[in-house]
DNA sequence: CCGCGTTTACTGAACTTTCAGTCGATGATT
DNA sequence: AATCATCGACTGAAAGTTCAGTAAACGCGG
């Protein structure tokens, strides 16, 4: 917590997911760290470095609070796992809210900004594979192409459920609820 | 098409398309339009007022194109129409990308700027709510709640894979490829 | 139907603000 | 003493906004 680097980023996670990609101001940014502008960009060089680690920083993150599980707590079956891996991104706490909330500004502007297009790619595949991996385990028998493409459309539709969260268009339970269906639907197709 | 307002608010489509909400330029929309730039301060007060104009607009327009059908072309069965209307809206033709974008960006701001959700929500109802309609057609059997629970999904499905197209994270085609079985998915669902 | 006050649509140029990025200096650490 | 981390003050360019004014349309009393 020392490591200003490591609260610089946290704070540029917190400014994005309250003003966006769009209204980051690197000002705003060294406030919220309580540090100064030229030590940003004594660590990340530009702007755009900013970002760009900014948005590995949030995806080793999410992959954290994703894939820890409560101390102590019982083991869960592949099924279940899956089902926790994919619902604990919509959540209403800060955390969680703060990560998609950036997550989903990072993605939108890599739309305009290709400098972002190669790390995000990279990003959304690890994901992918993380939970096509989980699909493999609740369907073994299944080939690997099927696990895959389900764990490409579960995730597709989670940011997409998100943003109509974020954005007002839907309510968090509503979400979820779908989201859980299509979980049930995608492991019943591959079960035959 | 005289009325050079409407005129400014296409041109600001467009360009919020190519550059992204953030990267409008109130002299890059003036040049766009062929207008002074104080013409747009005239009309639409600043540049937020704009935004909200364009968005406003945008929202407004967005389901035109997707409903329209070839003229003289064969009467498609439900199950076709639904798969047209869906697909429609992942295609590499200057006027769907256009849209697309600009949607997204829409949807994206709307995360930071509240005044904008109230149309947004009202344009996703219009468009669940229309594809909920075609599910309906395609099994007619199948509850109502489940037809809507269905297009919801599939509607959120097809941002994200949107997105993620238009970010570069996956190539059209597979975008494609992923809403098509998704599609067929739902339906057979829904199909028992 | 003609002059005349008034509003509407519009412009070019000046003015102001914002913001990413730089520079030299200074404290810390090894 | 040398490298690393940090700051405060500054700058240039870009972009947003204002403003004084013009030209055409519009209404209207005579």
């Amino acid at each position: 917590m020392a490591d200003r680097r490591t609260a610089i980023l946290q704070a540029a996670t917190r400014v994005i997911a309250r003003r966006g990609v769009r209204g980051l101001r690197v000002e705003e940014l060294a406030a919220e760290a309580g540090v100064s502008t030229s030590l940003i960009y004594y660590h990340f060089t530009d702007r755009a470095g900013i970002l760009r680690r900014t948005l590995e920083f949030i995806s080793e993150r999410a992959e954290r609070y994703t894939t820890e599980r409560a101390p102590g707590a019982p083991p869960l079956d592949a099924r279940a796992e899956l089902e926790q891996t994919l619902l604990l991104e919509l959540q209403d706490i800060p955390n969680v809210r703060e990560n998609s909330t950036a997550w989903g500004e990072l993605r939108a502007s890599a739309v305009f900004e290709p400098d972002l297009r190669d790390d995000l790619a990279k990003a959304t595949l690890e994901w992918v594979q993380e939970i096509a991996e989980l699909m493999g385990r609740v369907r073994p028998t299944a080939p690997a192409p099927a696990h895959a493409a389900a764990a490409e459309r579960l995730t597709a539709l989670l940011e997409g459920l998100s943003v109509r969260w974020l954005s007002g268009s839907i309510p968090l339970e509503h979400a979820r609820g779908l989201l859980e269906e299509a979980i049930e639907l995608e492991v019943a197709r591959l079960g035959g």
